[in-house]
DNA sequence: TTGCTCCTCACGTCACGTGAGGTGGC
DNA sequence: TTGCTCCTCACGTCACGTGAGGTGGC
């Protein structure tokens, strides 16, 4: 006659604690060779080990309860192969997710998983007072110097995404400065609103400028958290400054969730 | 003031399902801009649908509820950074452990993994009546030939695993034979149970069998399932058919749950 | 009145772990 | 009597999905 043991020994000889036992047993995956009718009490028989062990081999590959069942009643070995190779079939399937995902996060991190894109930088912006209006640069510039006022950063402008694709849509031109601003004609005192940007230079006039904003879309397709919100441009040097093409410097920023390396900060 | 959105046009605004949104208010990660106080229905704001977008990408990367509320509260760059990388850690883990499963899945399917064990080979053993003693095989050949029984295949012995470790335990040698054997002297008739065993053949005499046995314990502990039960050997040629030592066959069986390749089968 | 949207429970998922409260044999 | 083992509920986990049953505005 075979030895039987209860259910607290056949743990220990299996590994298994008597809370998983006791879950097979309810769900029916490995029943005790008996149960005390009065008692409840389960034994195992020391036959049932190494069924035991090959079940807690699958279930240390993740393969489901209902599938490891499955395995055990195969009728034959090609079906037991061919539910084994649909666990496998899943398990690399998730696989590839997972390391899809791990990839996103690296380059959401900056890490050098691809190249990072060096002409891009980061920036946290502040809010800031200044005087804006829908036209000019040349004016804003005027009407503050008319206030007394000072420029406290290079003019910039604000753009609804609309405009991009609508050709219609809210644009603001302004310049920051140190004070607030009186109204006057189409120049008003505005809040320019905080903001976290991804951030391209593009050099020279206007005309290639579409050239940047592709960069810089692409790049944060891919390696930024975009959020909607208004494209910024700041006019580092302009028309104002120099009549040398060359050396005119925009800035385009695009809005984002900021994650990865820290970069340089402007307030 | 700012567009708001009852729940069902924020759903198709964010790609989120409603029942996901109401979760999300319930747990305080994306709460509605107002909920009305005597419909209970909630409005969400316009300039809420890049925040919905930003836990949209991180559920997507499998990071929990949990951990993307601490990535927006983050209160600057660099533990918001530090959160993602923490998630980027476990998430490369269970790639490693993935990995390891999916590896040991190819090698129980007998997939090109490492290069195949070339000297191994699989056999289901049906259950067979034998002569058998426990001692050398000439006595039983004799018995069963004066029984009027003739050999139903290559005579074997089943070895309970503690002979090894304990140098005690069962030993069994046996005849197959094509009818009952009756009891004489030592010469028992036994049924020889059914299993599933993995193969290799030993060439040979005795001495150096150890490097079969080794070879395939290892075998066995890395690509197949395990099952204790006793060792087996079939003694295909041996000093009863030729006394050309270098002519001899020992085969060693060790019981496993069969996976993998279809290979021969003997009845 | 009929649709449509919105609401709040309550339950299920998967493989157990964690108590609570109680029993039986040495 | 004290430990120890064993038992059966009941509940929690995680991020929702799936109903059931009901309400409010066009």
């Amino acid at each position: 006659m075979a030895t039987s043991l209860p259910i607290g020994d056949f743990s220990r000889a299996t590994h298994m604690s008597v809370k998983t036992l006791r879950y097979y047993h309810s769900v029916g995956l490995l029943e005790p060779a008996d149960v005390d009718r009065f008692t409840g009490h389960r034994r195992y028989g020391a036959d049932q080990i190494p069924l035991a062990q090959v079940i807690r081999r699958f279930r240390a590959l993740d393969m489901p309860v209902e599938e490891i069942r499955g395995i055990l009643a195969a009728p034959d070995l090609p079906a037991r192969n061919e539910l084994i190779a649909g666990h496998l079939g899943r398990l690399q399937d998730s696989l590839a997710r997972t390391r899809k995902a791990v990839t996103e996060l690296q380059e959401l991190l900056g890490r050098p998983g691809g190249a990072p894109d060096a002409d891009i930088s980061h920036r946290s912006v502040a809010q800031a007072r200044a005087a804006a209006i829908t036209a000019v640069i040349g004016e804003l510039r005027a009407t503050i110097g008319a206030q007394g006022l000072a420029a406290a950063g290079p003019p910039g402008g604000i753009y609804a995404a609309e405009l991009f694709t609508d050709e219609r849509g809210q644009a603001t031109v302004f310049i920051p400065c140190d004070g607030e601003a009186r109204p006057v004609g189409r120049v008003e005192p505005v809040v320019v609103p905080a903001a976290e940007l991804a951030i391209i230079v593009h050099p020279g006039p206007d005309q290639g400028i579409d050239r940047a904003y592709g960069a810089l879309a692409a790049h944060v397709a891919r390696r930024e958290l975009a959020v909607d919100g208004p494209i910024r441009e700041y006019y580092l040097t302009g028309r104002e400054d120099t009549p040398d093409e060359a050396a005119w410097r925009t800035e385009v920023g695009w809005p984002i969730f900021r994650t990865g390396p820290v970069s340089d900060h402007l307030s």
